[in-house]
DNA sequence: GATGAATGAGGGTTCATTCAT
DNA sequence: CATGAATGAACCCTCATTCAT
């Protein structure tokens, strides 16, 4: 009778250990980068490795499940009403290193389909906004929804390699760019 | 007892070693990224481990013998009479994947005084451009040499993460953006 | 894709392995020494290197596990009524390999804390001992509990370097030298 | 032309390299123990790997001609009128790491036949002061030189394993029970 | 005869993934 | 359906030994 340290709490765990382990990814990507190794989500989660395999058979797909939410608040924040650009360039700054790894997923896997999914919703959400920006003249004519796009990606890229402490810096610099580069002179 | 496979061809080949060393790993570090096993490159130099170690003590110490060429082309580049920050966009994005481990080596090995010391010929040629260009009257006034850098950095990082059929088009893009970022409007 | 060509025998298997572990190092280190290759003691055990590293971190917490068991036979015998310190010198002598590679631990690890409380044990046996030694008259009076412990760790490392056919000769020897120094003319 | 950094000087550097070799050995058999790696040898004595292989075929052939030296010292001791074995297990604790690698290498290669030599020049010199000793009444009746040699033996492999701290110590504490041991009451 | 680079086997360690219970 | 141990491939790095020059 091997007299598990932890109890099997049978398949009633099984949503409660899905969103532990979505937690817990999210720490552990947020704090070690995207190649973090799978146990430790497993450990931090408090949750069998099998486990997780089971609820996300590969990295990936608990990517996409980490940055679902992620997506969503960002979604959140361009349906606001005054939002604009420069408030979902603050919202990834913010959010740093989540927003990093969600932009390095959308762009490692490119050829997925769940993390195309994820990157098609963030392209909906920035051209929302750059249709409004544009036409209250927040952004010269010529910007497209690419171009945003783009900038989002470097600036999350940036991040990534930037140590914590000079993020701060960094990110509002590179704001700073693309202030320059979308708004007129 | 190794009672060696490959016959040693003698110190002799020390010279072609190093060299196809470093050719492999500019070879291996473009399309697998900067932390690709050493061993692939060892193997793709069709050279020992051993030597692989002996001439390069570690993963930074090669990219710098790598990078030394990339960046004295760039220097090349920048000390040439007319040119401008544009051309060393260009540059950059012509070497693309080279140029892109050279940017990641710069900031990951950041507090490591062979990679510092790449950077820092970087940040002279990047200097030298944006005096003359500012001179010229080609770029803003308020733009820095620190926002050159960035911007850099945030083009490498970009064409590291896509994929080599879209890097020509992107990077053209990502020139557009920064273009308008740095030119008066 | 490890595809593995040894079938996963499943948790259940843990204590065995475990087990297997502790004989196969205990054997390989009185075979090769405490540096024994760590690969070596995994392969004598049947078992993958990945399932030592789990049951033991590191090479010390293998070798505490090996010796935590001649620690206690020691013990059992010094905590026996009539047991003299020559009793704890032969029981060495009998474990020799053993106790030469637990001495060798204890003495090189010595800032480990674990081998620290392995050496602490064995002091708290020494010390009772010669208490008892003392209090009888079999040992004089200014023998300490150091010089017990520097006689079984020169005793060990003697045995150590001794070949398997000369043991039970030198042992026999050694003990005499230490019979002389610590008994009274 | 590949124009060596250092001189080939030629036959003429035969003794003299021979010499710098068993200086160097010397040193780092006393800093890192009789397994120091033999490249740092060579490195040491400034010559190649080849010449220290051309002189000394393997790790014994060097170990032999590094510590025919300190045999010759401590047969000088020996033979001088006065000494006494006290001197001599002064003399080794003296020369700690020296003769704990010396006294290794003819533990280590016990039927090698160049270490057997040395060991026998060892006992040679032993016997002679245990003949004199006893003749003295320095010592017990009953005590022989092969007593002396494990004596010696253990005394050195305790030293090889104590810190150099404590090895002051540790020698005065070992020669107090080694005189226990050999002299009446 | 000296030189020192080349070689690759081998040991340590990590981690993705499987699977018995 | 959860658990968590088992597995081994793969990487890093070191060093004994050989051998072209």
């Amino acid at each position: 009778m091997p007299e598990n340290s932890k109890a099997n709490r049978g398949p009633s765990a099984g949503p409660a250990n899905r969103a532990a382990l979505i937690k817990a990814a999210r720490e552990v990507f947020a704090e070690s980068g995207l190649d973090a190794p799978l146990s430790a989500v497993a450990r931090r989660a408090g949750v069998g490795q099998g486990s997780l395999y089971r609820h996300f058979p590969d990295r990936i797909a608990l990517g996409v499940a980490v940055f679902d939410d992620n997506i969503a608040q960002l979604e959140a924040l361009a349906a606001a009403s005054g939002s604009t650009l420069v408030d979902l360039f603050d919202g990834i700054a913010e959010q740093a290193m989540s927003s990093t790894a969600l932009i390095e997923l959308t762009s490692a896997a490119r050829h997925d389909e769940r993390a195309e999914h994820l990157a098609s919703r963030m392209t909906t959400l920035v051209d929302a906004l750059v249709i409004r920006d544009r036409a209250s003249g927040r952004i010269r004519e010529q910007v497209t929804t690419e171009d945003v796009m783009l900038a989002i990606g470097m600036l999350a890229f940036l991040l990534a390699k930037t140590d914590a402490d000079d993020r701060a810096h960094v990110a509002e610099r590179a704001r700073g760019i693309f202030r320059m580069a979308f708004t007129e002179g």
